[in-house]
DNA sequence: TTATTTGGTTTATAAAGTAAACTAAACTAC
DNA sequence: GTAGTTTAGTTTACTTTATAAACCAAATAA
């Protein structure tokens, strides 16, 4: 099997962390993406953006008993470039 | 003329400041009065929860170029309440 | 091999809210 | 009238998330 190219914005730690993470979620808030894959908030902050840039995700601002609160969920399109990303990879993998 | 007891919401600095700096104005935002009055934000952050309590001002909260943007807004009953204070107090600067 | 680009990461700063600690004034009590 | 309490304003520290600057490592080009 060939060995297509990987996805750029799922091949990095820590965004793949997240896609990985919000498969199996309705949607997520800021912090416990947070705690969940013990990235700084600053990092997580930049690559949420990066991922919504790719519209791989969808993130909602509100406020929460007065802070600022910061829902995300995957989307359609994220939620398929991750498919992909595990099928591509899987030929590295060696299966 | 007779002492009329003096409405202890707008009988305190930084309120008063920021009632009177609202007068002129259709709204104005947390930055900015926090200049104006040369508060602390925190302190401001406190004293104008106080004027929203008692319906003075009307907060608005959003998002401005991602980051948390505060509006402020007099009510009409923030605006009768300073034109009575202005009256009353005239009685005791001796006019 | 050195130079450059690229990209992830940390660190510092930003906005505004809240809670805890401190202070000062006012009021009660003795 | 002095001591003790309540109350209210203030500061300080911390919370949430975003952004920019600095730094470092890997990859690419010269």
């Amino acid at each position: 099997m060939a060995f297509t190219p990987l996805d750029p914005v799922l091949h990095s730690q820590l965004r793949l962390a997240v896609v990985s993470l919000l498969i199996g979620l309705e949607s997520a808030e800021f912090g416990f993406i947070k705690e969940e894959t013990n990235a700084t908030q600053g990092n997580l902050s930049a690559q949420l953006k990066k991922l919504a840039d790719a519209d791989y995700i969808k993130i909602k601002k509100s406020f929460k008993n007065n802070y600022p609160n910061t829902q995300v969920s995957l989307t359609k399109k994220g939620r398929d470039a991750f498919e992909k990303y595990v099928n591509d990879i899987s030929a590295y993998l060696g299966k």
